[in-house]
RNA sequence: GCGGGUGUCGUAUAGCGGUUAUUAUCCCAGUUUUCCAAACUGGUGACGGGAGUUCGACUCUCCCCACCCGCACCA
């Protein structure tokens, strides 16, 4: 378990400017969050290091950015306007909305007698019967006790909008629940373009929005999140070693992240709990500081999104074997990746308290090539113009090579350290009268995040020195 | 969505039916050869929002918003 609290976290995202509340001056959005200056570049050095592994760095995957919005149509296909929904009854008299097939099984369950006496429907979970179950039983609110159930109302996850002047139903669109549509949509596409070997790979990083009925934990369960997504196209025999593989690929980058092996869980998901598209689905679950909840996903989509959308748009979707064998449409494995819950993980496992000098320390211990300022440099005394004027020589060198250089004469040195201590900052740079002039002429002080310890170096040396 | 809790400078906090709204830290401008949050001087900055009660509300009441903890939910 993780022993810093989730308070600790929230406030120190918000102090050094990695995560701010949405919408803050106006009192917030729920389920929303917004990235500061440090947190975007965090979050970047984290989707960048992913791109780089999964898309870059393979033969066998193609990198899209598909449009957010999306026909109609497709949602229905994908199965997401009737399935991404539950049944609820709403109570006309205190307001209060509960989950309608929920709520007659207990009845079912409560009231056998009374359901032997009267006459009455085989119990299905569609609206029609629900509604008549609970008008025929006149079922009650349970939370008022009023006979005010409403009929059946269908809760969507998905944020509805309009495209265009008219707002009518033929004018309907979503915002993406999910980023993979974008990428089934574009198989065809893709296949037409580069004509790939199976199996291969399409993946795509993106905003996705659900309307969650709780968002909670931070940016851990939100209104508004960005995925990194890839579905990888199979023949259907031996799906589950290439499932394998990828389960241990996901395992492996969460490891270059810096992530602890100790805190990672992979647990498979029971047939009740699994998507709607799913047969085989294995969540990355992470110790984080509320516990131990999902990180990331890996679904055995078979080849039921290809088959909707075939049927659905009319379109071939098959794939036709070079050898001349039978078209087919591929199956489908999917690994998922939560960049915001990524985020999370990185900076609350990253955080370490210790003692310097007796004096309590905090420090985000980060991968050096996260951490959204590589490399801090100050003039040891911002009042003598001579160091100020070599302190900025050097900062535009580094600047020049590194990127992510910050340039601190805030107070006194120590105070620096410890400020580029919590916001995880490997090295700090210092130049002192010694870099001036003597024996150390051209030489810096170089001190470590992890250690606290100091080194000279030679101005020459220091690039290769920080690399 | 239900139940419980919380909401005061950026952060952490004190306080009261009438205060110049406390303290620390951070931040800003200075002084100081200042290498692990040194000292000194000066400065900016807050009662989540809206109604109501009251002569007067940060304080009491109601509604809303947000966050936290349980429950439910998480295609």
């Amino acid at each position: 378990m993780n022993d810093v609290s989730l308070e600790t976290i929230v406030s120190l995202c918000k102090r050094r400017g990695f995560i701010y509340q949405g919408s803050d001056i106006y009192g917030g959005l729920a389920g929303t969050w917004d990235y500061g200056p440090l947190g975007v570049q965090l979050k970047r050095n984290i989707s960048s290091l992913w791109w780089k592994t999964f898309v870059e760095d393979r033969d066998d995957m193609y990198g899209i950015d598909a449009a957010i919005l999306m026909n109609q149509k497709v949602w229905q296909a994908s199965g997401h306007v009737s399935g991404f929904s539950d049944p609820l009854f709403a109570c006309e008299n205190c307001k209060n909305r509960f989950r309608a097939d929920h709520l007659v099984e207990t009845w079912i369950e409560k009231h056998p007698s009374e359901l032997e006496q009267t006459e009455h429907p085989d119990y299905n979970q569609s609206a029609e019967t629900l509604n008549e179950y609970k008008n025929l039983f006149k079922m009650a609110c349970p939370s008022c006790g009023q006979s005010a159930l409403s009929d059946v109302r269908q809760f969507n996850m998905m944020f509805q909008t309009h495209v265009g002047a008219i707002q009518d139903e033929t004018s309907v669109s979503y915002l993406r629940p999910e980023t993979a549509q974008g990428m089934f949509v574009n198989f065809k596409n893709v296949v037409d373009s580069f004509y790939p070997d199976l199996p291969f790979g399409m993946a795509q990083i993106g905003k996705a929005f659900r309307n969650e009925i709780a968002p909670r934990d931070f940016i851990f369960r939100v209104r508004e999140l960005e995925q990194m997504e890839i579905e990888v196209f199979i023949e259907p025999a031996g799906w589950r070693e290439q499932f394998d593989t990828w389960l241990e690929l996901q395992k492996q980058y969460l490891l270059a992240l810096g992530l602890p092996e100790s805190r990672i869980h992979q647990v498979e998901i029971g047939p009740e709990d699994r998507a709607h598209y799913s047969e085989y689905s294995v969540d990355t679950e992470f110790d984080f500081p509320f516990g131990q909840k999902e990180l990331l996903g890996c679904a055995y989509r078979t080849d039921y999104d290809l088959t909707k959308h075939q049927a659905a748009s009319g379109k071939h979707l098959e794939y036709r074997p070079k050898n001349g064998d039978a078209p087919f449409i591929p199956h489908v494995i999917e690994p998922t990746f939560g960049l915001d819950r990524l985020v999370l993980a990185v900076i609350s496992s990253s955080y370490v308290e210790d003692e310097v000098n007796g004096e309590k320390r905090t420090y985000l211990k980060l991968p050096i090539h996260l951490a959204p300022v590589k490399v801090a440099v100050s003039p040891l005394l911002k009042n003598k113009p001579e160091l100020v004027a070599k302190a900025r020589e050097v900062y535009a060198l580094l600047k020049k090579e590194f990127g992510a250089v910050m340039w601190d004469d805030n107070g006194n040195i120590g105070k620096r350290y410890r400020r580029q201590d919590e916001i995880g900052t490997p090295y700090c740079v210092v130049i002192d009268f010694d870099t001036l002039e003597g024996a150390t002429i051209d030489t810096v002080t170089v001190r470590n995040r992890d250690t606290t310890e100091q080194e000279r170096v030679k101005l020459s040396d220091l690039i290769s020195r920080l690399r």
